[in-house]
DNA sequence: TTCCAGGCAATAC
DNA sequence: GTATTGCATGGA
């Protein structure tokens, strides 16, 4: 154990819970989101975008019914969501919340990705009403396995009760120390995010369950 | 019934 | 520059 408490609470998270697969994109000939890894065509690709847009603030669960409605619809594709009434691609992912919103996000990352022809910088995406910086490196990671750690909600509450971080300190400040004391692994930052997020929904919840917590040794519970 | 979930932009201090 | 607020569904 002569790592440092970053790559430690990965190995730990990764005993615990094993691989997550990270991001669930829809089979070829299916309708649902699945988890499984590989490199990513365009559709899989836009579909990434997708789901970072409409995950915002919402339960993946309500966004994996949206999605569905989008494949079974043949919309997961740029220029065809483009080509449809707001109103309608608002009613058909009315599932994952702020659907009036979200469409209106999902129409500018698809007018991006036919402009740049699934081109993407991180800066670039910033750029687009509806992408802030957590969609962003979301997009970068999981759609282009660019080396982009992705800090959220989860990793806040978790790392900052484990007396590691400020909770509220700036979104950059946060990614860069994450960077700065991780192996440069794609794969590694890949399955980190996923396993943060499967920690924060199973035990370091709002209200935590700290009890057979895997990192509850060496949590300030702060 | 109330609370919460894989944020973001607009607006207010 | 930093804090607050609106956006909305479905499940626990």
């Amino acid at each position: 154990m002569g790592e440092n408490i970053f790559v430690e609470v990965y190995n730990r998270l990764l005993s615990e819970y094993g691989p997550q697969g990270w991001w669930p994109v829809t089979p070829e000939g299916k309708l649902t989101p699945e988890y499984s890894g590989g490199p990513r065509d365009r559709r899989g690709i836009f579909e990434v975008a997708v789901g970072a847009i409409l995950t915002q603030n919402t339960a993946w669960k309500n966004v994996s019914l949206a999605i569905e409605e989008l494949n079974r619809a043949n919309l997961m594709n740029p220029k065809r969501m483009i080509s449809i009434s707001t109103r309608r691609l608002a009613s058909l992912i009315r599932s994952a919340g702020y659907y009036n919103q979200k469409a209106k996000r999902l129409k500018e990352i698809a007018r991006f990705f036919i402009e740049n022809e699934f081109n993407a910088t991180r800066e670039s995406l910033v750029e687009i009403n509806g992408v802030g910086p957590e969609t962003a490196d979301s997009i970068m990671l999981y759609a282009f396995n660019e080396l982009h750690f992705v800090v959220d909600a989860y990793t806040r509450r978790i790392f900052s009760r484990l007396g590691l971080i400020d909770s509220k300190a700036p979104y950059e400040d946060i990614k860069k120390l994450f960077e700065k004391n991780l192996p440069q692994d794609v794969y590694l930052y890949q399955e980190y995010h996923a396993l943060i997020v499967e920690h924060g929904k199973r035990f370091c919840r709002k209200k935590p369950v700290c009890v057979s917590c895997c990192l509850s040794d060496i949590c300030k519970k702060v």
